[in-house]
DNA sequence: AATGTAATTCTACACGAGTAGAATTGTCTT
DNA sequence: AAGACAATTCTACTCGTGTAGAATTACATT
């Protein structure tokens, strides 16, 4: 199993590139200066970093990604369940849910039980 | 808002001292020496690092939390959904269920249920 | 070939976190 | 008071990440 451990900033960008890829490394700055501030180089370093991670690839200032976002999340958001509540879904919401101070919409509800019930055996 | 922002190692020192605390620290560094391998050394700076983003307070190398593993938690856990998932526990669920590899039990599912519907409006 | 611009790498500094040895302080016992 | 031992702080080094200027390379246009 791949490591897809990445930092804060690191995942804004890898979020772009899911969004836009395939796009050139210059877009790519220019979209970064607009959004987040980010000066050329800064993008250019980010790039280079998550080359050598294996996120991306780089060829002739094309940038394309190598791991869906799904992957990452889902290896993310197993390593958080796993670290913080040993694999149990359910104390996971019940962390996240709290007390009271956030609730669900019917929908959300809704395609909450659905999903539970599909990888339910 | 507190800041609970709070490393790997640090967290799993926390976690022993939400389980023994009162606790004092030379009993608290034996048992890091057991469980983890760490000298008393790395103990004792983690246990200051942890006073002074005020999670544990140290009176009379007596150590006790100042904050609760629950508010944690619940932090945690919505600063992942916030980012990754735009808040959304639907899409969080769905990308830590993933394809069939992670299912769930009876049990599990149905306390999901009952956390979901008590939180629904 | 010379120049201009885009692309890329290099270098560097800062910060948090992980780790731990050295030095210091505190306290208890004799 | 002196010595022993526990507690604590200081210092320091390593990594990953965030950030960005300087330098270099690549390419296109004159």
């Amino acid at each position: 199993m791949k490591d897809y451990s990445i930092g804060d900033s690191e995942y804004r960008l890898m979020e772009l590139i899911w969004q836009y890829a395939p796009i050139s490394s210059g877009e790519l700055s220019d979209i970064c200066e607009q959004m987040h501030g980010w000066k050329k180089t800064t993008v250019y370093t980010m790039i280079k970093r998550l080359c050598d991670k294996g996120f991306i690839a780089n060829n002739k200032a094309k940038i394309t990604y190598l791991v869906r976002k799904e992957e990452v999340q889902h290896q993310q958001s197993n390593d958080l369940v796993q670290k913080n509540f040993q694999g149990s879904l359910p104390s996971f919401v019940n962390a996240f849910l709290g007390n009271g101070d956030n609730s669900l919409s019917k929908d959300e509800a809704a395609k909450l039980i659905e999903m539970i019930e599909k990888h339910t055996k």
